[in-house]
DNA sequence: AACCTCAAGACCTAT
DNA sequence: TCTTGAGGTT
């Protein structure tokens, strides 16, 4: 048996290409990680390269481990100390092995992205500064996007008085985080990339050392991160980048497709391989897939095939409400169970994570077992993060973010006034909330001192005990669970502070330490005399960098809901994509500029791949969104989907949005015929055929609302001076208390006082 | 200082 | 719909 036997003729160039630089496009289910962990594994066994001399990129954990994990299958080798992880872990490791040289003190710790935001806020609040004209949010973006791009505060290009108090924001927040010992996500990075640029001999141990650089999914690298890659290869390593520029979703976090096309010029050149045959999904599911994908500009260019046949078609399903729409996918996951299927197999797919719940709600309903992925994580449940803000203030007191978590939670009578005074006294020194405590006065400064020495108290006590000991004596001592205890709703709480423990027990035990930071320099620098992280530091970046599983019911055979995001990579018998609407998906927030579209249809893309049989589609005329009741059309993404892969389970009359009786292949026809060109959003000719069809008008039974004299109708157009124009999708209330509301378009929906509002009847 | 109520804003995706 | 923050009350 060798490792390449049953590769395709691609694959197997791929997997055994000579030692230089290259690009491997590859196409969903194109057996893209077999590609990278075989080449790993061959290129370790041929002798070409140590364990030690490789190292391997991916951006989630998961990813991470299923490399490692297949890799081993294949070739039995001791991994500890291999570079093998994400992008975030790997430079927080370099940043652990070379604190000094990095400027950060041996305990930083890492900020996610709910701790970042709220140092900013008080950040903004220490300075003075209006959050209403900076707002957090925004400043945090402005940071985040200069950091991505690899930008300081003084390198960021500022023409206007705001981007430049924006800029000299980011430099007080830099200034803020050094001060106490915390870095960002992007800072990680960052400042591992200035780490090695600025350092000579440090680079060069580290690109002597690593002889092969794999990277996976380079589609979503940022430009930062580029160039980092760049650096670390620069001593003659050859980076073997695989990605797919089709799969490209996390623009919105400062992915750059365009690396792609800039590493095949700069060096990959001339050795661009293409995987194009796909193992998953029928050909239906393929051709869908393709067709939908042509749309987009400037791709990189492949089409998916496949030796199996067509499979079935895609089932089309028009719901009248989002619950209507849940109970049939319910419905249809019970037939599809009937057959034979096992639950785990079945995905339901959705745009965003606030769709979720009228899909549980069916689901629980029906007593059907499933799991959601996504929303709140383990890490970052409250209590969770509390009490990992004590383990914190253990290792670093100075660090505020944590201090002001947990200063006076359980209550211990620490009031705003007498932080404000802490605050003060702390700026003016330029000290740490900690170091300044001594200095406030009155029975204040007492209770902080109290405070300060229960943090000092509990390091002291914890100082010989195992990892998960320390976090079990923690919990209790800082009140946490007594508090809890006694809170009426607070039982499963304690519930998951005691999960923590186990959380710190397993970490301790298996892959974790070993895996992180500390376990790994020990095996890969030991020349250098590096101080080992404690294993509490290794923890707490351990749950920083992966926020842990959801509500995991384990072992149970259960239905998978999650993210169109989180799907990516994963792959299912059956598969539900739901809520297939304009506004939802594509995303409003993304419809206006092209770019915005090409990366929902991308995202689009990413899903009907997902499908190995069966694929559903489904959408809802009305959605509870926003806490109320919105009105959809349906995605334009349906109709660039061809309609001989589609099977419509819907009648396709009477129903809004669509033309009345007849035609079975209305789909296409009916507002694709008078569709304005690609780059127009398509919205206005369908609302006005919205207007005039037997839509939602008729079934709804509206007579209409009159106000003023005028008579408003569901259905009717309307101009407004500011909005410009629209139809009324809903009317409610009557006489002064007459409230309408109106979709504008671009402009998006809005709920209008008919009797304040001024509109023209169109 | 703690507790409560109400209003506003977010809700898109996430290492 | 849910969370967060502000403001008022005890």
């Amino acid at each position: 048996m060798s490792l390449l036997d049953n590769l395709n003729p691609p694959q197997l160039a791929a997997v055994t290409l000579e030692p230089r630089h290259a690009l491997v496009l590859a196409g969903a289910g194109s057996g893209k990680t077999r590609v990278l962990t075989t080449r790993m594994a061959w290129l370790i066994q041929t002798g070409q390269v140590s364990p030690h001399g490789l190292m391997a990129v991916t951006f989630t954990n998961k990813a991470a481990r299923e490399m490692l994990t297949r890799m081993t299958a294949m070739l039995p080798i001791n991994t500890r100390g291999m570079w093998i992880g994400t992008f975030h872990g790997l430079c927080n490791r370099l940043l652990r092995a070379h604190y000094r040289d990095a400027g950060l003190p041996q305990t930083f710790q890492i900020l996610d992205t709910a701790d970042q935001l709220s140092a900013i806020k008080r950040l903004l609040k220490a300075a003075g500064v209006d959050d209403e004209k900076y707002p957090p949010r925004q400043l945090q973006n402005f940071i985040n996007g200069a950091k991505e791009e690899g930008l300081r505060h003084t390198a960021v290009e500022a023409y206007d008085s705001f981007s430049r108090q924006m800029a000299e924001l980011y430099g007080m927040y830099d200034a803020q985080c050094q001060r106490e010992g915390v870095v960002d996500f992007p800072e990680l990075l960052l400042r591992c990339f200035e780490l090695l640029s600025r350092n000579a001999p440090i680079r060069e141990h580290y690109q002597h050392r690593f002889r092969h650089i794999l990277v996976d999914e380079f589609q979503d690298t940022n430009r930062l991160q580029y160039r980092w890659l760049k650096l670390l290869a620069g001593g003659g390593a050859a980076l073997f980048a695989v990605g797919d520029d089709d799969q490209s979703i996390y623009a919105f976090r400062g992915a750059n497709v365009g690396n792609m096309a800039e590493f095949e010029r700069e060096y990959a050149h001339g050795a661009v391989i293409r995987l194009e045959q796909n193992y998953r999904s029928y050909g239906h599911i393929l051709d869908a897939a393709n067709t939908l994908i042509r749309n987009n500009s400037g791709r990189l260019g492949k089409n998916l095939w496949t030796e199996r046949g067509h499979g079935e078609p895609i089932r089309v399903y028009e719901a009248m409400t989002d619950s209507q729409e849940a109970q049939w996918v319910v419905e249809e996951i019970r037939s599809l169970v009937a057959e034979g299927r096992q639950r785990r197999e079945i995905a339901i797919l959705y745009r965003s994570n606030a769709q979720s719940r009228v899909l549980e709600h069916a689901l629980f309903s029906a007593g059907m077992p499933y799991k959601v992925y996504g929303g709140l994580r383990f890490f970052e449940r409250q209590e969770v993060k509390h009490a990992l803000a004590y383990l914190r203030l253990m290792e670093n007191p100075h660090e505020d973010t944590a201090w002001m978590r947990v200063v006076n939670f359980p209550a211990r009578g620490i009031g705003a006034r007498t932080l404000e005074q802490l605050a003060d006294i702390a700026r003016a020194s330029g000290s740490s909330l900690y170091a300044a405590v001594a200095q406030v006065p009155g029975r204040g400064g007492n209770n902080l001192a109290q405070f300060a020495a229960l943090i000092d108290r509990m390091r002291f006590e914890t100082q010989n005990l195992p990892l998960h000991e320390i976090v079990d004596h923690v919990i209790e001592a800082s009140g946490l669970v007594p508090h809890y205890l006694q809170e009426k709703e607070g039982a499963e709480r304690v519930e998951n502070l005691r999960e923590l423990v186990n959380a710190a027990a397993a970490f301790a035990a298996e892959d974790g330490y070993p895996f992180d930071a500390a376990g790994a320099l020990a095996q890969t620098l030991p020349e250098a005399g590096i101080e080992l992280p404690s294993p509490l530091a290794a923890f707490l970046s351990h749950a920083a960098l992966e926020a842990g599983d959801n509500q995991a019911s384990e072992g149970q055979d259960a239905v998978q809901l999650m993210t169109v995001h989180a799907a990516k990579g994963l792959e299912f018998e059956a598969v539900f994509i739901s809520g297939l609407e304009e506004g939802l998906f594509p995303h409003e927030n993304s419809i206006l500029e092209q770019a915005g579209l090409e990366e929902e249809r991308r995202l689009m893309y990413v899903a009907v791949t997902r499908a190995r049989e069966r694929l559903y589609l489904s959408f809802s005329q009305t959605r509870m969104l926003h806490g109320q009741t919105r009105y959809h059309m349906r995605s334009r993404f349906l109709s660039e989907i061809p309609e001989e892969c589609l099977k419509w389970l819907t009648p396709k009359t009477g129903l809004a949005g669509l033309p009345p009786a007849g035609g079975s292949s209305w789909a296409r026809s009916a507002w694709d015929d008078d569709r304005p060109a690609r780059g127009d959003t398509g919205r206005s000719s369908k609302d006005a055929y919205y207007g005039s069809s037997q839509g939602y008008a008729g079934r709804r039974a509206d007579a209409g609302v009159e106000v003023g004299g005028v008579l408003f109708k569901v259905g009717q157009s309307v101009a407004h001076a500011r909005f410009g124009e629209g139809v009324i999708v809903s009317l409610s209330g009557s006489g002064t208390d007459a409230q309408a509301q109106i979709n504008f378009g671009k402009v998006g929906t809005k709920t209008l006082a008919l009797g304040i509002a001024k509109l023209d009847v169109v």
